[in-house]
DNA sequence: TTGTACGCGTTATCAT
DNA sequence: ATGATAACGCGTACAA
């Protein structure tokens, strides 16, 4: 890539004749500007974002780092936040990473960098960061929270989709129905579970959690607890509970109702059919964009999930 | 984040010093440079990249395109690359896109940037481009080919796979295989289906494809063929042909069986079962970062996919 | 209409 | 042992 100073010679002028064809200055001899434009398109030039970043402190890229151990769901969430980022003007850069050191190192190349703010999935909840780190650097976190300051969480009201799931459930005439999630205690993973727990008991129903069950203990519990229902933490939990069930001769939703969580297009495309609670994943990803871009802190409520019905929820 | 030269007036000394001691080079005293130490270490001082490349064309930057239309396979593909040029000390920037104008916005960008290189999945095969855009950067594609010079394309014996699937199928005792692929033109799928092709009618069977048939048209055209083996063109189509077949009351393995294509870890961990050949990705992410850190081309012929069998591929 | 000078942050070199 | 200077590419302010 050319220079502009390299531009300037080729056409036989200054920097500050090109700078002003190039900006739509006035000040400029018509047939001058054209030479300059020609040798602009000619050479496909550009100015180096480096170097304008440099020169006049614009910010205008927003730095992302999502777990290199991949999830359907961080890429679509990655996607929706480069939408919103878009229409405000802003660039997103994204970099996988590889545990807490990589998560840590990452970050701090992004604020070594100046970047205008960082969208994060971090390793664990309450990953605790350096306050300098953040100092003159946005952080929205995402499915877990960063303890630092001038961070922000954005996060649904992921308690109440554990109740409503519950809720939903019992309204199809389901009475035994078991949670399964997984190990990791990510946010939302445990808030989940509460849901799930707190509406159970108050319905006078047995909460069971299966916590990263394997196939033989998935199919177990559902046999020994009599399971007509699975509400599954995420998609993927709830896909893979499907073809265990498959598998161990039950049938979908015929035998058991599986009801999953997220609705990421991506995942749907894979398993058009799945009954899901569907994350506000565009909702959410606006207001990161809009507190990254414009300083907006989201009023009210977070946002619930609502329910996509489908097939794998029969009425019982 | 500090600048050296803040940094050097906070320790009352000159920028030259800050650097001495930052960069380990004798002619400083002792105490001075642990003065300076410690205020890096308070500020979480970092030099900045755009600054540092922008002095000494110093490169350490590749960029990476991908669809933002998310695959899976590309995910996985994308961190190792990662890993592959980790080992080089280069860097990935991943930008998502999204249609052909956006991925040509954003090759121009990364020239802009003076990435090292870029690694791309082009929107279609044969994707063309400006030479004067890969000049000075060189393009390493995978999955579909770029038109243009200073690119090479990354990617298996695709058309031997196609037939390894045919000859590994008939080896189970396999007759009636269809083939289940994309109406997608992309370089991989154009060629596995004709390595399919080519490799049933060799036998004397009858080869069938099904590009992108919805649920009903797949199940009809197993039952029209009395098919008793699928080979779908990756992964996401076989999962989608399993579950296909489970709700129209088809036992996989049991009645049909299903051969997959990509093996990617992540999609794996969704479909722990799944019998399929494996796309050599890390030998052609290693490959790529070869050429991209040190111009070294690959040698010798490209390398197979190999099968991975595990429980979706019966005996008949 | 056009050229020149300055500074963004970093680093290497030269001078003190 | 330390300070001053120049250069990378860009854009603006000011001088010619």
């Amino acid at each position: 890539m050319i220079s502009s100073l390299e531009l300037a010679r080729l056409c036989g002028v200054s920097q500050g004749t090109v700078d002003r064809a190039l900006h739509d200055r006035p000040g400029v001899n018509a047939d001058t500007r054209q030479r300059i434009l020609d040798a602009v398109a000619a050479h496909g030039y550009r100015p180096h974002p480096g170097a304008q970043e440099l020169l006049h402190g614009r910010r205008v890229t927003v730095g992302a780092l999502a777990p290199a151990v991949t999830q359907v769901f961080f890429m679509d969430l990655l996607h929706e936040l480069k939408t919103a980022l878009a229409v405000r003007g802003l660039r997103l850069s994204v970099t996988p990473y590889d545990g807490e050191v990589e998560f840590r190192d990452a970050l701090a190349e992004f604020a070594a960098r100046r970047v205008r703010g960082v969208c994060v999935i971090p390793p664990t909840d309450r990953f605790l960061l350096p306050d300098e780190l953040t100092e003159d650097m946005p952080l929205a976190c995402f499915l877990n929270r960063c303890e630092v300051r001038n961070s922000r969480f954005f996060a649904p009201d992921e308690r109440r989709a554990g109740r409503d799931a519950v809720t939903f459930l019992v309204s199809r005439g389901h009475r035994r129905i078991l949670h399964v999630t997984s190990v990791r205690q990510a946010y939302g993973i445990v808030e989940r579970a509460a849901g799930y727990t707190a509406e159970m008991k108050a319905r006078k129903l047995k909460p069971v959690v299966l916590a990263s069950p394997d196939d033989a203990a998935l199919a177990d519990a559902v046999r020994r607890e009599e399971a007509t229902a699975l509400f599954c933490m995420n998609d993927e939990r709830a896909l893979r509970a499907i073809r265990t069930l498959n598998r161990a001769g039950r049938s979908v939703p015929g035998e058991v109702s599986v009801l999953g969580l997220d609705n990421s297009p991506t995942f749907i495309r894979l398993c058009p059919d799945l009954t899901t609670l569907a994350w506000p994943m565009a909702t959410l990803a606006g207001q990161a964009a809009a507190w990254l871009a414009a300083g907006e802190i989201p009023a009210g409520q977070p946002p619930f999930l609502t329910l996509v019905e489908r097939e794998t929820v029969n009425h019982v």
